[in-house]
DNA sequence: TTATTTAATCAAAAAAAATTGATGAAAGGG
DNA sequence: CCCTTTCATCAATTTTTTTTGATTAAATAA
């Protein structure tokens, strides 16, 4: 039992492994509160967000690869700085209006 | 150094808990796999989604909890059967038109 | 009443994700 | 060149989540 193909998971199976990565990096709350700094303050370098969210750097790194290798916050290095920024089309193509404005500078 | 309090965390630190826990629920490919059915299906009870997942009862109902509880889905029991659907309101508060329409039957 | 069906829950094990502290790499400054 | 700053990565540990199989509860049919 239970070992039969399921209906599913044909087409829709990669499709809903992004949307999982996705989900699964703003399923945190300290990484919402990086997507709220970075959208309140626009492109930030670590240095900057380091204090801002009480964390020590290493954790910081760890929580903002995952945010950007979902895709959902863009990278830019200058000298030994990194600055990192909201990936405005990925989110609007994710989450509704009224999510956005919290994650988009524009509200 | 870290001691210091965050200079956020004080009034959207409660609404992100909401929103951690939403995100959580469809960080999961199998849940988004149930959402897509509930979608497609409308209001169907566990004995048929059973079959469609190809999971066992004790590991969907484990995954229909999260869902419930992050309040993403309805719940209704009528005798020993208990049907479950999309809450769409809550779905449209959180997710994208575009996404809307991968977990919405109007698209 | 007894047996059956449906689904939730529990405890233990397995798997995945997060935290910590240390190390390494790259860019600049002196 | 040496030293400092900034940030990424690594390995080990801790914590959280998921899976599994068994048990329980509720409704109902025989």
């Amino acid at each position: 039992m239970y070992n039969e193909i399921p209906l599913q998971n044909l087409s829709e199976d990669k499709a809903f492994d992004r949307y999982e990565r996705q989900f699964k990096a703003l399923a945190d709350k300290k990484r919402l509160q990086i997507m709220n700094i970075l959208t309140q303050k626009g492109r930030t370098c670590v240095c900057d967000l380091t204090p801002l969210m009480g964390m020590t750097q290493s954790k910081l790194s760890y929580h903002l690869k995952i945010l950007w290798d979902a895709g959902i916050i863009n990278k830019e290095t200058k000298g030994t700085n990194s600055y990192y920024s909201i990936n405005t089309k990925e989110i609007n193509h994710l989450l509704s209006h009224e999510l956005c404005c919290i994650f988009k500078p524009s509200c």
